[in-house]
DNA sequence: TCTGGGGTCCTAGGACCC
DNA sequence: TCTGGGGTCCTAGGACCC
C-alpha cells in the first residue's frame, strides 16, 4: 500500500521575505505582485487579520495602520528556496514530486515510524533552510493534502499529522469541508451542495456512479482517493511543458500600437528563452489582448489568436514575427490595453525537430514535400500526416510509442500508425535526395 | 494611476471523411 | 440528389491547481 506525504512551506513568499529581513518576523506581511498592484501572498497574521488578495492601492493606508509589512517579489530567490528545499526532501524519500514552487509529494512507502520521520523533515527543513513547513501523511495524495491541513491548523499536532487511522480519517473528512478537498474548486462546491453533500465525509460515502454521470471523472478519483484507493500517482521528474506563456499586465494601460507591439514582443522573447531552457521547440504560437474589466465605463475588447508554424522552431526572432502578426490581427484602435499575451504551444522536445518534415524555409521544397504528404496521405488515409500544431506533437508522441513498442510488448494500433509516420519520414528523405 | 502569472485536464460539439 | 451511420480530429469552453 503507497504511503504519500505532502510538505509545503507555510506562506512561502513571506516565509522567504522574512528570511531575508528577520526583523519582519512576528509582523502581518503581504507579497506584492509585479508592479504592486495587489497582493499576493500573505503570512498567518496577516490572514487572522482578514487581510486578502486585494489591490495594493486601495488598502495601503489601512494595511499602514495594522502594522502590516509589504515588498515586492523577488522571485529569482524564491526559486532559489525552492531549490534547497527539495534538495533536502530528496534525502527524506527515494521519490519525491515538485508540485509546485513550495509544495513536494513523498513517496514514503515503507518508512517504519512515519510520525518521527514527518517531524524530522520539518525540523530540518527549519534547520537548513530557515523554512517552516507543515507535513501530512496519508494512504492517497487527496488525504496527505488533508492531513497537511489540519496538521496546521492543530495545535497539538504541530504542523505535522499522519492520517491512517480509520476513525480519526472519518473525523478529519468531517470536520473538511467540501470545497477545501484538493480537486474541488468554488463551482463544482456550490453543484455538490445541491446534492446534499457538504464535507469531505459526505463526498467520500457518495455514489461515485452518480458523480461520474453529474460530474466527471476526474472528481470521480477524488471519491475514490477520500476511501483511501490511491488513484493519482506520484509522478517523478518534471512532467515535459506542453505550452509556456508570458501573460503580464502591462505598467500603465495602453493605446499605442507601436507600445504594444514592443510588449508583445518582449513577452515573446520571454517564453521563447523559456522554452529553449527547457530543451524545447513550438509549432505554434498564440496572442491574446485585453482592456482593464475593473474600469466599468470603459469600452471593453479581449480578443486571441493563434498560429500554426510551418514547422517548429526554436528562434526568437521567428517567434517574435508571427506573435506580432497575430497582433496585428487582433488589435483594434480606440481601446486601453491592460494585459497581454504570448503563449508558445505544441511543444515538441527541439533534438526532435527533425520530426517536423516540412522544416525547409524553401518554398519550392516546402512544395514537393507538401505534394509528397498528400500522395501519401491518400495512400495510407487521410489525417497520416499533417502540418498543423497538433499534428508534430502527435507525430513525435507517436514515434514515442513506437520506440517503447520495438522495445517491450504493446505494439497495436498505435504502431501501426507509427510505422506509416516512420515510411512517410523514410519517403520524405528519399524525395529530397532526388 | 493602481486589481497575479502561470499551468493542466476533460468534454461537448462541429467539421470532415468514408 | 438525398439519406444515414460511424469514425476521427480539432477547438472552445469550463473546471481545476498553485
Amino acid at each position: 500500500m503507497p504511503v504519500f506525504g505532502l510538505v509545503d512551506v507555510n506562506s512561502f513568499f513571506c516565509s522567504c521575505e522574512e528570511l531575508l529581513n528577520p526583523k519582519l518576523k512576528g509582523r502581518p506581511g503581504v507579497v506584492l505582485s509585479n508592479n504592486d498592484g495587489m497582493a499576493v501572498a500573505r503570512n498567518k497574521l496577516a490572514k487572522a487579520l482578514g487581510i486578502g488578495l486585494d489591490p495594493f492601492h486601495l488598502n495601503k493606508k489601512r494595511w499602514d495602520e495594522l502594522g502590516v509589512y509589504y515588498r515586492s517579489s523577488n522571485y529569482p530567490f524564491y526559486n532559489e528556496m525552492t531549490g534547497r528545499v527539495m534538495a533536502v526532501l530528496e534525502n527524506y524519500a527515494p521519490k519525491i514530486e515538485v508540485y509546485s514552487c513550495d509544495e513536494a509529494f513523498l513517496d514514503l512507502n515503507g518508512i517504519p515510524n512515519l510520525d518521527a520521520h514527518a517531524r524530522e523533515i520539518k525540523q530540518v527543513l527549519l534547520q537548513y533552510c530557515g523554512l517552516p513547513v507543515g507535513v501530512g501523511v496519508a494512504r492517497t495524495k487527496t488525504l496527505a493534502k488533508i492531513a497537511n491541513k489540519l496538521g496546521k491548523a492543530s495545535k497539538k499536532a504541530q504542523g505535522v499529522l499522519v492520517l491512517t487511522d480509520p476513525k480519526w480519517i472519518d473525523i478529519a473528512l468531517e470536520r473538511t469541508d467540501v470545497e477545501d478537498v484538493w480537486g474541488v474548486g468554488r463551482r463544482w462546491a456550490e453543484k455538490l451542495r445541491g446534492c446534499r453533500i457538504h464535507t469531505a465525509k459526505d463526498l467520500r460515502d457518495a455514489d461515485e456512479k452518480m458523480i461520474l454521470k453529474r460530474f466527471n471523472v476526474v472528481l470521480t478519483r477524488t471519491v475514490l482517493e477520500l476511501r483511501g484507493i490511491s488513484c493519482l500517482p506520484l509522478l517523478s521528474g518534471p512532467p515535459m511543458s506542453k505550452s509556456i506563456r508570458s501573460s503580464l499586465s502591462f505598467g500603465h494601460l495602453i493605446e499605442d500600437y507601436d507600445e504594444l507591439r514592443q510588449a508583445i514582443s518582449a513577452y515573446a522573447a520571454h517564453s521563447a528563452h523559456k522554452m529553449r531552457m527547457e530543451g524545447l521547440a513550438c509549432t505554434s504560437v498564440a496572442v491574446g489582448i485585453e482592456t482593464n474589466p475593473f474600469l466599468r465605463d470603459e469600452p471593453q475588447y479581449f480578443n486571441g489568436m493563434k498560429l500554426p508554424l510551418l514547422c517548429p522552431t526554436i528562434d526568437t526572432s521567428e517567434i517574435i514575427k508571427i506573435a506580432v502578426l497575430c497582433l496585428e490581427q487582433i488589435y483594434r484602435e480606440g481601446y486601453r490595453y491592460k494585459r497581454g499575451d504570448v503563449m508558445v504551444d505544441g511543444l515538441i522536445p527541439a533534438s526532435e525537430m527533425q520530426w517536423s518534415l516540412l522544416d525547409s524555409h524553401d518554398p519550392l521544397e516546402t512544395e514537393s514535400l507538401m505534394a509528397v504528404m498528400d500522395v501519401l496521405n491518400a495512400r495510407y488515409g487521410p489525417g497520416t500526416l499533417r502540418y498543423g500544431a497538433e499534428g508534430f506533437r502527435k507525430a513525435w508522441k507517436m514515434r514515442q510509442n513506437y520506440l517503447s513498442s520495438v522495445t517491450g510488448p504493446g505494439i497495436g494500433s498505435e504502431y501501426q500508425q507509427t510505422k506509416k509516420i516512420v515510411e512517410l519520414g523514410t519517403a520524405v528523405q528519399l524525395v529530397r535526395a532526388l
